[in-house]
DNA sequence: CATACGATCTCTAGTGGCTAGAGATTCAAG
DNA sequence: CTTGAATCTCTAGCCACTAGAGATCGTATG
């Protein structure tokens, strides 16, 4: 036989044992198998589904997302349109915390740059944090 | 009188009334007294405390990172290195978090440009999250 | 002074995406 | 057959809140 229990297969898609138990909980992969004592047992397409959904993960898709894009790349006759609308908002909200915490390095560094290393009660660190009007930017 | 309640409290902070009652629960912040019938009420002083534990948020600090700045603030007489460290500490993880970003977008960005608006099964988006090999960047 | 109604009270539970542990059972090697 | 690692189920915890129920308080108006 060439079914994977769990911990093989949580080795070979870089998961922990728990999440994938946790995947499974949630709905979104299921073991092909169980052994007689009731041990989860997998197949090379289970390996292939949980690593589709990793890489989703660490694309920074949530499940809700992964949900449908492991729906859609089941049904290889629908149109793409649907996939690429999840990854074009995803990419969007991507862009929007990156300028978020571009502007909040900004900040960081202007706080840490200026900080004079003599006591608290003339710490920039300090100071900025107790009034925002110290800010330049949005944030 | 100048004391506040929690609602007005939380409308000058740009806070959630649940919010406070959340960070009086893990220690941050005490109403200096409490009505007869038991209503929290707020002086000057913990609208500052209030506005510089969001502020500090805001710019992503955690909890405990917060108790230990409010602490050094409240002992001006400490040097400044601590909550220095903290800062840069923090920095250091906002341009990793960062740089994981911005290989993200890059990845997104293929994606979704690459994608041939065909059916499912030629789609990139879903042929990328199905091979990690398509991809030319760690994230 | 009574009433109405909004603000506040406490308490519990839920979010997302796992992670950690207890205690029981199963599997595989020797 | 025994040992010990792997797996099983179940519950609870993480962070930083958010949401709701049902009870009580505070205050503006009649």
């Amino acid at each position: 036989m060439a079914s994977l229990g769990i911990g093989k297969l949580a080795e070979i898609a870089s998961t922990k044992v728990p999440t994938i138990r946790y995947y499974e909980e949630i709905g979104l992969i299921t073991p092909s198998a169980r052994s007689e004592g009731g041990h989860r047992l997998y197949e090379p397409q289970d390996v292939k589904r949980l690593k589709f959904i990793r890489h989703a993960r660490e694309l920074g898709f949530g499940i809700d997302e992964i949900r449908e894009l492991l729906h859609l790349s089941d049904t290889p006759d629908t149109s793409c349109a649907a996939a690429d609308a999840i990854a074009r908002s995803h990419l969007e909200q991507v862009e929007i915390r990156l300028k978020k915490l571009q502007a909040l390095r900004r900040e960081l560094r202007r706080m840490v740059e200026e900080c004079s290393h003599g006591h608290v009660s003339q710490c920039r660190v300090i100071e900025v944090l107790k009034d925002h009007r110290h800010c330049d930017s949005d944030h």
